[in-house]
DNA sequence: ATACTTGCAAATGATTTGCCAGTGT
DNA sequence: ACACTGGCAAATCATTTGCAAGTAT
């Protein structure tokens, strides 16, 4: 967390209280967050805030890269902490379920893609969706 | 096109004129579009439509299978028939550009999130996300 | 002191919903 | 005829932006 304060400072970016919330509630939150759960408090886990500062700041984060979202199907993005997450994710499409690609996951499918195509993915954006294991079984709908 | 209309059939709904046209604009439209250039007519290929019921009958068409929609990183949601993309696609989170997957790796894909999780995915609901070859040497933002 | 930030309200973009008139079957 | 649909307006959700007041530096 003092990294995240040294880099506002490198930056020229000033060190406000409601900067330090953000890092607070992302810390707290300990995996993905929608910037409404953390605006909100995390049910009394990290003080409140506004939620446009939120997401003017957790923009602010990720533009340093401290933070970055991904997006779980529909609905609101969610938002990490970088240092806590490398890799990419896998997400249901059916019941929201989501776990981290380890480390050999991600070089195997880069590894497929670079193969493939002339892309460079990184997963680390936008997560791998499909069905989670309780979800095959009763498969049929949307994402 | 017929089998759509089928389809429709088959499963009690009725063949509409606004249906027809949204079969024609995504036909004519030969790939994913979003519901509103679906609906203001793809620039005279296809008659105009109103949005909502656009929205409605994509979705209809969705849950008979006919139509599926991806999202190519942030804004508006991409529509397709079934039946011109099976596979999954690629979609730079700079430039917006997207390419089908093809089979092989897909395959491959989907052989290395098995190999190393329990997850069984598509790719066929969201796509795989990185940076296309034009946009690998300007790194650095969001996606 | 001054420019960067905040907090609140209002705007935007995407998609959904309520409702009643219209139309397939 | 009757239930399913279409079109239009209004609502909703996620996120962004305008602005005046507040505060790090």
């Amino acid at each position: 967390m003092p990294a995240a304060i040294a880099a506002l400072r490198a930056n020229g970016l000033r060190v406000s209280t409601a900067r330090r919330v953000v890092l607070e509630a992302l810390f707290a939150a300990g995996g993905p967050a929608t910037a409404e759960q953390l605006a909100s408090g995390l049910d009394g886990r990290a003080p409140q805030s506004d939620l446009a500062s939120m997401y003017r700041n957790l923009d602010t984060f990720e533009q340093l890269g401290l933070v970055r979202h991904v997006h779980f199907g529909h609905g609101a993005g969610r938002y990490v902490l970088s240092a806590r997450s490398h890799g990419g994710y896998v997400a249901c499409a059916r019941c929201g379920a989501f776990d981290e690609l380890e480390d050999g996951a991600l070089d195997a499918l880069r590894r497929a893609v670079r193969a493939h195509t002339s892309y460079e993915v990184g997963f680390t954006h936008f997560p791998v969706v499909g069905l989670c294991a309780g979800c095959v079984a009763s498969d049929a709908s949307r994402a």
